[in-house]
RNA sequence: UCCUCGAUAGCUCAGCGGUAGAGCAUCCGGCUGUUAACCGGAGGGUCGUAGGUUCGAAUCCUACUCGGGGAGCCA
């Protein structure tokens, strides 16, 4: 019996014959010879089907095979300098498993619509297997950062009472007899979670009602937040720096493949090693006035803003100190000035934008206290965020860090809908 | 919510006032080294919906529906 096995490890069985089992991708034929590419979600080969020396039966299962019929392959594995991974597989038998009638996707160009309404197939192809493969790595690369640097990983709620953040628009739903909201921040759990634990993370959906109708935003998206007790601003960002350097290293080392499917230039993630660069906010609105964008000191930046900021580095810039008034409650002013806080954005360089969002928390009682009061959040709804500084309140940091945004900036993707396995996005909710 | 672009064959598009077109996909035929293979043939349409202008509308006008890109907001 021929060995079983995937196409990933084909190169392990030159000369020796085994059996693939995967779906047609492609077929190219002539009257005595017939490739077909076989895919079997680890990589693809050409398996190559020569009439003379097969049984006519078999040679017309091969003929007969369509895009996407489900099959198994048993053929020799041989060297060849055509092939496109180095390796071809010469058919000696086929089974065809479940033929495929009228697949939707043919491999010529396809609009978005269409393929967005056909995700669950266009996850299929070679360019969608490769992101998703990098996504699975990213997330890989950030839990071993997290195991090697002694964090621990604490899940926090999706179901929640009420805003973190008090900005963006909530989903709202049913709890029984109350009001509930999806979650569009772990932030305030994961800072008790700190309380208990030390340095956490945590891992997963968030969700944002907003009606962002632009490649960098998803309704759904996941999120990692990881946050840490006794750590200050300027820890906090060096964290961030070595965090995604490992994330985007990891990556090149294990994705070189998935990379080149892509057509990513890694020469560009190569650079991506600490330091980074920092400017701070009032350094970022002299730059932008001084390169012709009218901003005045206070204003939010917009997205050209960012993109203008970011390209004047190979690798993330942080924008650190932005303005107390223009960022959420719960950040610590700078001591010696408080109209700005300690806080930072990490952009991503080629206009990917904001993934990195992080700040030094307020840890004094009165401070924060006031903060509610001035923002008039309902004190009896987050009086629990408030015992975090009641009972033994240390210095803590924390950041979230958007994953789609960066699988789409290190797979150098056009629109982030692409890192999600099935995107939900405005207007889009099917498959 | 605002700005902007679009909707014609299963898919990608051309046609922009005078009888509905191409490439791919599908089906049939040909080809022993193809790389989105190629060559020949065939079938395939309420031109997003509803009104209007006109002798005549896929084409011009109005409204609506659905979608793309961008802004704001953010990761």
């Amino acid at each position: 019996m021929p060995t079983k096995t995937s196409i990933q490890n084909i190169g392990q069985f030159l000369g020796q014959s085994v059996t693939l089992q995967g779906w047609l991708y492609n077929k190219r034929s002539s009257g005595k010879i017939v490739f077909l590419q076989l895919r079997d979600g680890t990589g693809t080969i050409q398996c190559v089907a020569v009439k003379a020396e097969l049984p006519e039966e078999v040679f017309q299962i091969c003929q007969s095979l369509k895009q996407e019929a489900s099959l198994r392959v048993t053929g020799e594995v041989k060297e060849d300098e055509r092939a496109q991974n180095g390796y071809e597989l010469t058919v000696q038998s086929v089974e065809l498993l479940h033929q495929s009638d009228d697949y939707p996707i043919s491999l010529k160009e396809h609009g978005v619509d269409f393929l967005l309404d056909h995700r669950h197939l266009w996850i299929r192809t070679p360019r969608q297997r490769a992101i998703l493969k990098i996504r699975s790595e990213v997330l890989q690369a950030m839990t071993l950062f997290f195991s090697e640097n002694g964090f621990t990983r604490v899940d926090p709620p999706i179901l929640t009472p009420t805003s973190c953040e008090g900005t963006s628009e909530l989903f709202h739903t049913q709890y029984f007899d109350e009001d509930a909201y999806l979650t569009q921040s772990g932030q305030m759990y994961m800072e008790a979670a700190a309380m208990a634990l030390g340095k956490v993370y945590s891992m997963g959906p968030t969700f944002r009602a907003e009606k962002s109708k632009t490649r960098r935003h998803l309704i759904e998206f996941w999120m990692i937040e990881p946050e840490m007790a006794f750590v200050d601003h300027d820890e906090n960002m060096r964290i961030q720096e070595q965090f995604v350097s490992y994330i985007v290293q990891h990556v090149l080392k294990h994705c070189a493949i998935e990379l080149k499917t892509v057509g990513r230039d890694i020469s560009i993630l190569q650079n991506v090693q600490p330091p980074f660069p920092r400017m701070t906010y009032d350094e970022a609105i002299k730059w932008l006035n001084d390169n012709n964008y009218e901003i005045a000191w206070g204003e939010d930046f917009g997205a050209p803003h960012e993109t203008a900021l970011a390209a004047q580095f190979d690798r993330p810039v942080f924008i650190e100190r932005y303005p107390t008034a223009i960022k959420a409650f719960y950040m610590q002013p700078d001591p010696d000035r408080p109209e700005v806080a300690l806080c930072a954005d990490l952009l991503a360089p080629e206009g990917y934008g904001e993934i990195i969002g992080g700040s030094e928390r307020i840890h004094d009682f009165a401070l924060l206290e006031k903060r509610f009061e001035e923002h008039q959040l309902p004190k009896e709804d987050y009086d629990w965020y408030l015992d975090l500084r009641r009972y033994g309140s240390v210095v803590h940091s924390g950041f979230g860090i958007g994953l789609e945004r960066t699988v789409a900036w290190i797979c150098g993707l056009e629109h982030v809908r692409e890192a999600a396995a099935f995107p939900r996005m405005l207007y889009r909710l099917k498959p």
